[in-house]
DNA sequence: CTCATGATATCGTATTACGATATAATGAAC
DNA sequence: GTTCATTATATCGTAATACGATATCATGAG
């Protein structure tokens, strides 16, 4: 469990790549989904950013920010679009009023649910698909 | 294994976004380091996509696409930008001429290098920070 | 009350992936 | 060996979007 760095060789350079790609290809794969049901991708993350919100059927804007590893402005920027496209709705909070919580409207949650639709096969094999193990790791 | 679709309850969306935010903060560090040594992350994983070439150390613009996930055209723009950048160059291969051999300069190889520069620790830890395994999985 | 901090919002800009289209080489068919 | 569909790469204008800089407004500490 050293901690020094390493200088990769060809087939490390090999198996890094196909994990990448593999990967990329399974979030293409949910971003197809997502404009299959007329929403972009960045759209159905930002649903699902709200949904999968611990114990809250809200978010703040900053949670979704984090969430979706953007900055603040471009997180309010995505809701704005996602309220005009009528997939959310901005609350604001009573006892802080600074704050915003971004919630569902029963279409965002719909058109949500649609997006999430896997078969549990794909779900199943997700663990298994994406995974990166170096060669020798016990 | 039944293909049935399935409707995601709270808890499932909760594992599925933090699945999700586990991926995108995995990617958003190794963007940090791409633009840390002075490339984009595409260019980064353009370096990539040819030095992870299985048993070539080249690939065609195509490739480089597929392996991206963009456009044919896209690939072709961001190797202009990598020529453009010293990172890569284009080869002609000499049996047919209408493929190219897209290679890394020893400036490519470097920076590449630089890029991957990962503790052994993390490279360990990928297979078990980015996995999805639903509640019940045998 | 003042002021630093925090949360959200606005706006102009730059990057970039894309669709449509073009150029050029290959190979098959006749 | 000419024609033509196919394949590989390239060009260009456009649209989407994440960003930095900045602004607005609420909160809480002192």
């Amino acid at each position: 469990m050293s901690n020094r760095r390493v200088r990769l060789d060809k087939k490390e350079y090999e198996r890094l790549a196909a994990f990448r790609a593999t990967l990329r290809r399974f979030v293409r794969r949910t971003e197809e989904r997502a404009r299959a049901v007329g929403i972009t991708p960045q759209q159905q993350q930002a649903l699902l950013g709200v949904m999968g919100s611990p114990g809250k059927d809200w978010a703040s804007v900053a949670e979704l920010a984090d969430f979706l590893q953007v900055r603040h402005n471009s997180a309010v920027e995505l809701v704005d679009r996602c309220e005009k496209a009528g997939l959310m709705r901005r609350v604001q909070d009573e006892s802080d009023r600074r704050l915003v919580h971004v919630t569902l409207t029963p279409k965002g949650k719909s058109v949500l649910d649609q997006c999430a639709e896997v078969s549990w096969a794909e779900l199943h094999s997700l663990g298994r698909t994406i995974s990166f193990a170096p060669d020798g790791e016990e």
